[in-house]
DNA sequence: CTCCAGGCGCCTT
DNA sequence: AAGGCGCATGGA
């Protein structure tokens, strides 16, 4: 290993597990790429490399090692006493089951736009292709930054002034078709104030839903996603096609015609104060156990 | 070729 | 309120 790709950093993880690969491979964040042993992507405008090792992460930053670990810190969200979530979970074989399958997968702490606009770009899109969308937005319109020397130029995701400035036309060359209205929009209410992020943090969950379903292109399914994977409403739960698949097979079996909206009701009911935590291990489960799914009388 | 993908907006009943 | 359909694009 040459100097440059030795570690500029590292932060202990102090409530185990913890899965690097889970929380990054796991369809919450889409700027992330793994190369050589490391995980290579950008939070804002710091631009660093991730690897974990045993119980600490180590880390190499474009910006100085001190403010890189706070920023990595809270991103990972290691602070959380990770345990004691899972604890908080109901009493539900099913639950357990895909928490064992999926020990140390995280919540992560987005920044908010770069949540919403991943969100509003991942409607019926798969994963892969959502990254792909993501990258073409970042080279286009990020300043390339090295993490360090002898490390490839990372893009930055552009700012919601950023993407305001563009035209539909140049959105739509990156490949997201009819999302290209809706990111813009949203990106223009953003950037003008009419919509303040941040301050979202401090409305209740279904207040701060409703301020973002008022963007374009933004229903209940991404407003969910941005409030748990952004703005730290662990009960929000996104419910997508996998949840729906998964709350049909495994917590209606057998009834037909279960309507979305007693689906949701359910779970607000059932998951608790940290649904959104459970729901991540759902889908996760469900995405890699289709089958498994499928199948009647495996629990 | 067809089908579907971490949905949403709009249009019918 | 609840259900159906079109929407861009790309991969299986």
């Amino acid at each position: 290993m040459t100097p440059a790709h030795r570690a500029a950093g590292w932060l202990p993880i102090r409530h185990p597990p913890f899965c690097l690969d889970l929380c990054l491979e796991s369809g919450q964040t889409f700027g992330w790429r793994q190369e050589r042993g490391w995980w290579l992507g950008t939070i804002r405008r710091d631009v660093c490399a991730v690897r974990q090792v045993k119980d600490r992460l180590e880390f190499v930053s474009s910006v100085k090692p001190s403010e890189a670990a706070r920023v990595l810190r809270h991103y990972f969200a290691l602070d959380e006493d990770h345990p004691a979530v899972i604890a908080q979970f109901p009493v539900d074989a099913f639950l357990r089951k895909a928490v064992r399958f999926a020990g140390g997968l995280r919540i992560l702490r987005q920044d908010p736009w770069e949540c919403l606009a991943g969100f509003i770009l991942s409607s019926t899109k798969q994963i892969i292709h959502i990254r792909q969308i993501w990258r073409k937005v970042s080279e286009s319109w990020g300043q390339p930054i090295a993490p360090g020397a002898g490390w490839p130029c990372l893009h930055p995701f552009p700012c919601a002034a950023t993407v305001a400035r563009l035209s539909e036309a140049q959105l739509r060359a990156c490949g997201m078709g009819f999302r290209a209205p809706y990111l813009l929009g949203a990106a223009r209410r953003v950037a003008d104030g009419g919509l303040d992020l941040e301050s979202l943090r401090r409305l209740p969950t279904a207040g701060a839903r409703d301020r973002l379903m008022a963007l374009p292109g933004v229903g209940p399914k991404i407003a969910n996603c941005v409030l748990l994977f952004s703005l730290d409403k662990a009960d929000a739960f996104p419910v997508d096609t996998w949840i729906m698949k998964v709350l049909r097979a495994v917590y209606f079996r057998g009834k037909r015609r279960v309507s979305p909206a007693r689906l949701i009701g359910f779970s607000a009911a059932h998951f608790g104060p940290y649904a959104g935590h459970a729901q991540q291990y759902l889908f996760h489960y469900a995405r890699l156990n289709p089958l498994r799914l499928a199948m009647p009388g495996r629990s």
